[in-house]
DNA sequence: TTAAGGTCTGTAGTGACTACAGGTTCAAGG
DNA sequence: CCTTGAACCTGTAGTCACTACAGACCTTAA
């Protein structure tokens, strides 16, 4: 009859390459106090056990959802205080909803800009460019 | 009868005021070869002619559209050589758009992204919340 | 003449990593 | 058991586009 087994924690590289990121990031999480540090060998090799491994999942799909290190660090000091609210939570993420929707904003009227600027190219070997004309007009 | 005089050259903090810039930013500039270095008065003091002027206005208008320093710097090289042609000048334009467009998608999968996981929250004092089952969840 | 405020320089900090260099440890094959 | 080569360790420096000093110097208006 088997035991249920903890699986083996793993090295920097392993870890990283499971998860898709830089082995670098995994030290840069943990000198700026996003990761703790994990156990190590008997010659200092890191060792990330389950825990660890969880904490970067969370980390890093906080990364690709876009919030910032900074308000990562402000999730999981609520996580990690057991005392958090879906309250809190929402009003941040609602937050963060908000400045990616003003990036966008701003990324559209770029575009707009853009696309017009160039829709009145005529392209073609002369030296005349409504690009450069916008630059310089005064 | 009053000749056409040029306009006096004007000192960083003024050229910053009239710009809407840092003034630090105009010597970054300098520093990394975007605009020339300017005049100076005996005391050291930079002072700019109405051609830095130019300059200056067309690259943060260029960084106003979004185009890196390097791409700055492309555009510059073109317009410096005069022997640019519109055709150059319209792929440039329409790789930045190209790369705008692309950041935008980005960030409007994103929104999306949190728009759902925050229209499941319940909000409130409860401790159950999507956002972070979301992060955690395996 | 003096006082206030603008400008000078070099350097360091931001955010979120990434890229070394030079040395140590680990694991697999013989 | 020994060797070899890969993985790992540390600290430091670089990226981008600025921004923020500190401490000295210049300019200008009263």
């Amino acid at each position: 009859m088997a035991f249920a087994t903890t699986p083996a924690p793993i090295t920097r590289g392993k870890l990283a390459k499971r998860f898709g990121c830089h082995l670098e990031t995994l030290r840069y999480y943990e000198k700026i106090g996003l990761l703790p540090p994990p156990a190590r060998t008997e010659g200092g090799h890191r060792l990330y056990k389950i825990d660890d491994q969880r904490r970067l999942r969370f980390i890093l799909r906080g990364r690709e959802l876009g919030f910032s290190i900074a308000e990562l660090r402000g999730l999981l000091s609520l996580v990690d205080s057991h005392v958090y609210t879906c309250g809190e939570i929402f009003d941040l993420t609602i937050e963060h909803l908000g400045s990616v929707r003003a990036k966008i904003a701003d990324l559209k009227r770029l575009e707009r800009t853009l696309a017009r600027i160039s829709s009145e190219c005529h392209g073609g070997a002369v030296p005349e460019c409504p690009v450069i004309d916008t630059l310089w007009a005064d």
